[in-house]
DNA sequence: TTGTCACCTGTCAGAAATGACAGGGCGGGC
DNA sequence: GCCCGCCCTGTCATTTCTGACAGGTGACAA
């Protein structure tokens, strides 16, 4: 366990980190992220350009999928065209899945530049170009890495059209906000799914005893019933869930919250 | 989404506060929670005793069973004694879980004292009769919501052996770090099991099929096996997983993390 | 070389699940 | 009274899974 040296932020600006960060805690919807959580960053340093994205690191395959996005400023034709490039091969992307969460950037004519002072010389990724294309020349990016494996992981950044230079304060702003930033996409992303699925009470305890590995007959027998009602609850439950098959039922039941992953 | 007003911190407090969030975000031992986490809070403000359970809250059942503990100077005797008793019983629990999230009580000979202005006259109970035995005179306790339907959550006690009153400063405060406790808790929860179980890329690939509720055959049309194959790949992840048929290894799986929930 | 491991394939009997048919009782809301 | 959801039960044919038997390849390390 270590933690880095956050010494460039005053007692002011943690007060404003501490309300974002119950921002975050409170944004329950997509509108809650941009009218109250974007504006509450504003506060603390000024970027013309955010993009939030959320997405799956698959570490053996060192493959990053972003699958929820949320920016400000940056036009749709901007993400079409930087979706199709190859996200892993964009040299900031690469590097914060590098172990590197916290980076600053900014572009010069064809090249990127790091804030270990490293450049990124031609043969420019197409993303770089693609970014002053659009008029952007510097920004932060920060990388939260997934919290377990499987789990989803946060690429998270604030840019401007200036070229700017690295500001320690903001850079240890964005270490305290970007996980709880994460914790926020990934709350949203989960809050649009989930369309109330109703067991009844026999319909679950079927299912927790599915979970468990327990046949229709070991069933009967724990709950005094019979082999052939259990098969119906299954039955029902499965067509309730959507599910084809009893694996599918327990994987869905789970991922939906409807029963207890013990 | 509303957020409650927090007037009562400083600048330095908050500085403090965002120290210890980061302590709560990097905590992943119990030894972490014990010797950074708690520090951190001692320097925020004074407590003798302090208890992090965390537990899952059946909302339907309105039970509240408490499955880890953490806890400062408080002897195993006393929660042998207090798992014993009801918890739902106990009045503040009881108010935590009906939605007021952030408590301090007092006790006086006999009498359970909310800060609602509220008390909680004899019978008393034996929870509360527990804590005076101990010495135990008033606290703060806190009650963090489970995100999610079948999440856990968290009861989170700091008190003390003098009878203090509600300080404005320390609720502002705990309200802002319980949150972060909470995740810390969940964080090493999970931590704790999870005997690295590996899987072969093939075994991965197979499982996730299996979750998506497809067949031995569909899975040997996929891969371009022979179903005896992909047999041959269940029996053995069933095997490494400790299950004894496929909806137990799904549901394994998905608690241990091996496939995403999706 | 020998060993281990992932990966692949076959057969077979018995157990389990699936999905259709059929029927019954009980309680609550309109 | 009727409808609806929940709970319960039966039979049957078909499909799928389980768990044992048997065997093979190629890669990589001790």
């Amino acid at each position: 366990m270590s933690r880095p040296e956050r010494g460039h932020i005053s007692g002011n600006d943690a007060l404003l980190v501490l309300e974002t960060i119950e921002t975050c805690l409170a944004a329950d919807s997509d509108q809650d992220l941009y009218e109250t959580v974007i504006p509450c960053i504003q506060k603390l340093f000024s970027f013309d350009y955010a993009s939030l994205t959320l997405g799956t690191w698959q570490a053996a395959q060192r493959k990053w999928s972003p699958q929820a996005l949320y920016s400000l400023n940056l036009p749709g034709s901007f993400w079409e065209s930087y979706q199709k490039s190859n996200w892993i091969a964009d040299p900031v992307v690469a590097e914060s899945l590098r172990g590197r969460p916290h980076q600053h950037w900014s572009m010069t004519a064809g090249q990127t530049i790091l804030d270990t002072g490293e450049t990124r010389a031609p043969p420019l990724h197409p993303s770089a170009a693609l970014l002053m294309d659009y008029g952007i020349y510097s920004g932060y990016t920060s990388a939260v890495a997934p919290a377990g494996p499987g789990e989803s992981c946060s690429m998270i950044t604030f840019c401007t059209g200036r070229d700017r230079g690295l500001d320690p304060r903001t850079r240890d702003i964005l270490s305290h906000l970007t996980p709880h930033l994460h914790q926020a996409l990934l709350r949203n992303q989960n809050n649009g799914k989930a369309p109330d699925i109703l067991l009844s009470n026999r319909e679950s305890e079927v299912l927790n005893w599915l979970k468990l590995g327990k046949s229709s007959w070991d069933i009967s027998m724990v709950l005094g019933i019979s082999e052939r009602t259990v098969n119906f609850h299954v039955y029902n439950l499965m067509r309730k869930l959507g599910a084809i098959n009893r694996p599918q039922a327990v994987a869905i039941a789970v991922s939906r919250g409807l029963i207890g992953l013990d």
